[in-house]
DNA sequence: CGACCCCTTGAAATTGATCAAATGCCGTGG
DNA sequence: CCACGGCATTTGATCAATTTCAAGGGGTCG
């Protein structure tokens, strides 16, 4: 049996059959190396691919004409992206690696032919479209009625519990491997604001630092403050189609 | 052949056989009226249903603690809503009617069997979720990095839009519905501000307004300020599976 | 008529942005 | 090994956008 990283990631919601797997496994046939900071895909480019992040650490980001940058999501091993040219030609962000990453891309027919033979990973797949379109309504909300301090609690406990869905190694520490900038960019705020608010949070015994890694000290009071919830808890696949 | 609202919107981008037809109109053999400002869902609450909107406009927020809202999207006829029970067992949004609505609940094991037997719709239905996730990200963005003059413009603009794809006695005014308090809610501002927004736009012969009717005057320079791209012109669908 | 809701306007307060400069960190090449 | 350049972080001072608070006006519905 082929492996990947997609099915992995869907078997840990539910059972995958073996021609579902091997179905997985095909979108993955063409891995890529692609080096930090490299751009998979640019925005207005005509595209066709959608791709499996293998490795590493990618964004999604949009540029305004004064030239500020919107970071629309980041994205883990195992995370489908690009989804949008499933329906609009022209990409409407652009795709960068944030490490050095290897990313498998594949045609949209590929996954209409996948669509088309698995209704039950086509099910899933809509399940976690719907998923991702939730964790954005959060961000929206931050964005739009939350302090700034807020937003950067919520931020790092959003990536904390992503990165626990496939890192075990995660307890309550882990590389952001974001500047600040960054950071800023994703929840609507200027770097040297982004730096006040983790500099304070530090200072009150809620995070620490070190080398880029962040510890989460007291995550009640980090959630208490940033308005956070965990939505990986309370997922349901059962009512899906039974296996095949 | 029985009608059915949502067929219809679908039927504007792809053709749907007629075996489609009946499967989606079954979806909305329940309709049920809601008077305008009535819950159709509460967050946290669980939930089992979808529903079709038929008629009327509904709108979907959360709640954050210190008592203020932020409104997630405002939905038209022909809307698929409350996807997020898909996923969730527990509501992660509230929906409310704006107006009286018409709204068609079905139960999520309807929406199983459909995925199921008609997988075009399938797919249909996942590039939709899709469009949806774009239209949350042009949002984000806006909150994130735009002014809020812009905001306003682009979620004018953005509401023109979405009311013109089913409504084709739409040219250049429409009746918002909303208050400027309900404005401030989904753009992140507070009523007083998008007040002064409005007037200020008003002033500079951009919109007009006549009893809760907006009229936009000068959409090019609209586009501008809110840097808003309209996305429904660059949808294709060509690549779905063809018809059964 | 009164209650209520929404819109409007002004003045003051506050949050976060902008501007500017110093510090620290790391990899590279001499 | 050290110097250097470049990038990220840190800090201070000032500025600007938006919120908050407050009050008045207008329309509608019971």
């Amino acid at each position: 049996m082929a492996t990947s990283c997609f099915a992995d990631r869907l078997a840990k919601h539910v059972q995958l059959s073996d021609a579902e797997r091997s179905a997985l496994a095909r979108l993955e046939e063409n891995p890529r190396k692609v080096k930090r900071g490299a751009m998979i895909q640019r925005v207005n480019e005509t595209v066709t691919e959608l791709f499996v992040l293998r490795e590493g650490r990618a964004m999604s980001f949009v540029l305004l004409p004064d030239g500020s940058r919107q970071i629309l999501r980041v994205y883990f091993p195992g995370d489908f992206i690009g989804s949008a040219s499933t329906i609009y030609s022209k990409a409407p962000e652009s795709l960068v690696a944030l490490s050095d990453v290897v990313i498998c891309p594949f045609d949209k027919h590929a996954l209409r032919r996948l669509l088309e033979e698995h209704p039950r990973v086509a099910a899933l797949l809509f399940l976690l479209s719907n998923a991702e379109r939730v964790a954005l309504t959060d961000r929206l909300a931050s964005l739009g009625r939350t302090s700034a301090k807020a937003r950067v609690a919520s931020f790092l406990l959003d990536i904390f519990d992503r990165l626990r869905v496939t890192d075990d190694g995660v307890t309550d520490s882990f590389d952001l491997k974001l500047t600040q900038e960054e950071i800023g960019d994703a929840i609507g705020l200027t770097s040297v604001h982004v730096n006040r608010m983790v500099r304070q949070m530090e200072q009150e015994g809620l995070i620490s630092r070190a080398n880029g890694r962040i510890t989460l000290l007291d995550m009640e009071r980090l959630e208490e403050i940033g308005h956070y919830t965990n939505r990986h808890k309370d997922m349901d696949f059962d009512w899906l189609p039974s296996q095949p």
